[in-house]
DNA sequence: GAACCTATGTTTAGCTC
DNA sequence: GGAGCTAAACATAGGTT
């Protein structure tokens, strides 16, 4: 091409490497065209410049092009790096969907709500044995749960206690003042439902 | 290029489309070597023939490329069918992991392993009776299998009564027969055993 | 079909503006 | 930096083997 031979290794003065970079990007895209429209062929084409950048993606349309790249890069090992994302996406899927399904499985198992003809009595019994298990533990936390809720209580009553006693007796001595005091007479009902609400 | 000038269209001619595919697939790819080499650049070129088959993938060592060409991919609206592919199985593995999710809560929170703060009473109330059902299920299924085993070895009792009469009728024909013939003695002990075994 | 030829059209390196 | 020129190198259609 042009005067002189060119020499095939990288090209180091950086303006000129770009100078070429674009004249034969377009000519690379021009025969990928050419090619496309004359062979009836279907061509992706893809450029990073030397600067990283993405220059161009591809070129037109190509209609059924798109499924067959996608199987293509998933199947053959050329395209390796789309086809290790790919498996391990679809390994992570078939993982998750598996334990899923056995989370499910086990669900429905312990509803019965399956096909019965898997239920022999052996594991009738296993199953019945867990479920025991696990509403024993739902009844210990039932009772645990009951029990704090009854000391909690137990608590309550024990300090409202102490502070009716503590009332109790304030009240008693402001109705010995008064009474000592204004010699008027004053209903008891409050000191008497006190004594009665807390003892 | 050859004799002549080269008509911008499909060649309808199936040989000569073929050989030509051959022919500037091979120049294309070279452009594309000569372009990454020259210019440092990365490079990717798929092509299908028109028989819609992939003829070749792509050329040589990108090593930086794979990221890019698949952020890009991923990113880019003009790759649109790989990032809907992309975003289509990122969405089946959400839903598919958040059920998982859901599924492992269930069953650990039956199993009162998790978080005693969230089992309040109603909810151990709740459980409780989710879990009575599941055991009561699986007694009731229990039950049915226990009664269906009763019921064949019943059936299978009373079928061996039945064949057992039969033997026993015949077996004592026999023996009177041979008594009346030979006038011989013959030991009782199988009609015996045959009587005892089944009534 | 593939492998090779070769005349001819195409591409492009190096240059100038 | 881009646009245009030109000579040389290159690619390849149509042919032959």
């Amino acid at each position: 091409m042009g005067r002189g031979r060119l020499e095939m290794k990288r090209i180091e003065n950086a303006s000129k490497r770009q100078s070429t970079f674009y004249k034969r990007k377009d000519g690379l895209f021009k025969k990928a065209k050419e090619l496309s429209i004359l062979c009836d062929a279907e061509v992706l084409l893809i450029l990073f410049s030397s600067s990283g950048m993405l220059y161009q993606c591809c070129h037109p349309s190509f209609p059924s092009a798109k499924e067959n790249i996608e199987k293509h890069m998933m199947i053959t090992s050329k395209s390796k790096f789309i086809q290790d994302n790919y498996m391990e996406r679809r390994a992570e899927i078939e993982r998750v969907e598996r334990l899923c399904y056995l989370l499910e499985s086990d669900l429905r198992f312990r509803r019965v709500e399956g096909n019965k003809q898997s239920y022999t009595l052996p594991v009738l019994d296993i199953l019945e044995r867990d479920i025991e298990a696990s509403i024993k533990a739902v009844r210990m936390e039932k009772d645990r749960k009951i029990q704090g809720e009854i000391d909690h209580l137990d608590n309550m009553v024990r300090h409202l206690k102490q502070e009716a006693q503590v009332m109790y007796y304030e009240l008693a001595k402001i109705e010995q003042l008064k009474f000592s005091e204004i010699g008027g007479s004053v209903s008891w009902d409050n000191v008497l439902d006190l004594k009665l609400g807390v003892n």
